[in-house]
DNA sequence: TATCTTTGTGAGTGAATACTAACTTATAAA
DNA sequence: TTTATAAGTTAGTATTCACTCACAAAGATA
């Protein structure tokens, strides 16, 4: 998908809107407001409100997905691991408006299409973060007392509770430190 | 806050739509259909919906509340923690329509009321999960390697990404067994 | 029996919603 | 110069929203 300048505006200014305020608060006349031009004007660019979150979702996916494969595959595990983390908070640090995509949840559950974009970037996560957690098990980096399924549990309960405290916060704070001293705390207590 | 029969029925029905369909599905009309009565009725019980938000929200505040300071202080503080967290998930499991309350962020951000309830009950359940965690790592239970609010974001994070699949997965499988596991590969990593 | 209170109904209200249609304007190609 | 197209505006549409109000039924109390 490409998207045109004014289409960027348009999920950049829907995230803002759905990051600041939730659902109720992405309206076509808030959007307009936005962005400074009338709500008709939407319609030129995006066939539908929903159009716009789904235009959201892949671009977001698409982000994700490319960010992860450039990160170069004969780095250490560890490094790769630290890496892929840094990227993603380096990005929302970069585009907080986005930050909606990590409790997109609950993002109008009646539509079945933007249900499906949800958890494709879940598993476009997955496909990168797996393998690199499962080789670090295997290299004996990281403990096989439990198993991947789990390590990978609480590696990620751990950056989603991160991130919902900083977006809590009103985003105060340096996200990419506060990454770091997470993956190392984890480091800690989930290495052989 | 005491609750009529009609008003316990109504926050229920309120908790059933949030959770199956998020701030979106919660209308007073579909509440209504949900409990088989008019529009109108609805105020006769809660002067706004707002209100009936509200209403929820202290239920659950106060139930964690009273289910928490019943756990027995003179219990080992392991056996404590575990039944926190089953005491939580045997309630989630017997109460799915208030799963909601665990991801109630994004609920009407709009109203001030509501999201200091929502900081109201995190800040219940840190009340009582907190000094435990702390007991534990002072008595060499836990790892003392790791800040005591590092240790409590990671056993936080856990919980709440369970919680997330749960519901994700429409309440499937038993999740107090779930939370046992949790809890027992947390207690591998975690301990000292 | 008569009256009060509680809880319901049903038909409304105005405001907000997503979206459409007719029309305008600017740019650039033919 | 003419014409086509892309991108904007304004004023609508039907529908849904939370909420109100006059009224009715039923049970408790006098």
């Amino acid at each position: 998908m490409t998207l045109s300048n004014r289409q960027y505006e348009i999920i950049t200014s829907a995230g803002k809107l759905l990051t600041e305020s939730g659902i109720s608060g992405l309206t076509i006349k808030n959007l307009a407001n936005e962005i400074g031009f009338s709500e008709g004007a939407i319609y030129r660019h995006f066939k539908s409100k929903e159009d716009i979150i789904i235009g959201m979702l892949t671009y977001l996916e698409e982000d994700m997905d490319s960010r992860f494969s450039n990160i170069d595959k004969n780095l250490p595990y560890l490094i790769q691991l630290k890496e892929l983390f840094k990227s993603q908070l380096t990005f929302f640090k970069e585009n907080t408006q986005f930050v909606v995509a990590v409790f997109s949840d609950g993002l109008m559950e009646e539509s079945v299409q933007i249900n499906q974009h949800i958890s494709k970037i879940m598993k476009v996560k997955l496909k990168y973060l797996f393998p690199i957690i499962k080789q670090l098990q295997g290299e004996g980096t990281l403990t096989d007392k439990i198993s991947t399924e789990d390590l990978l549990h609480i590696i990620m309960g751990a950056f989603r509770l991160l991130m919902f405290k900083w977006k809590n916060s009103h985003f105060e704070g340096n996200i990419v430190e506060k990454g770091d001293h997470t993956i190392n705390t984890l480091l800690i207590v989930l290495k052989s």
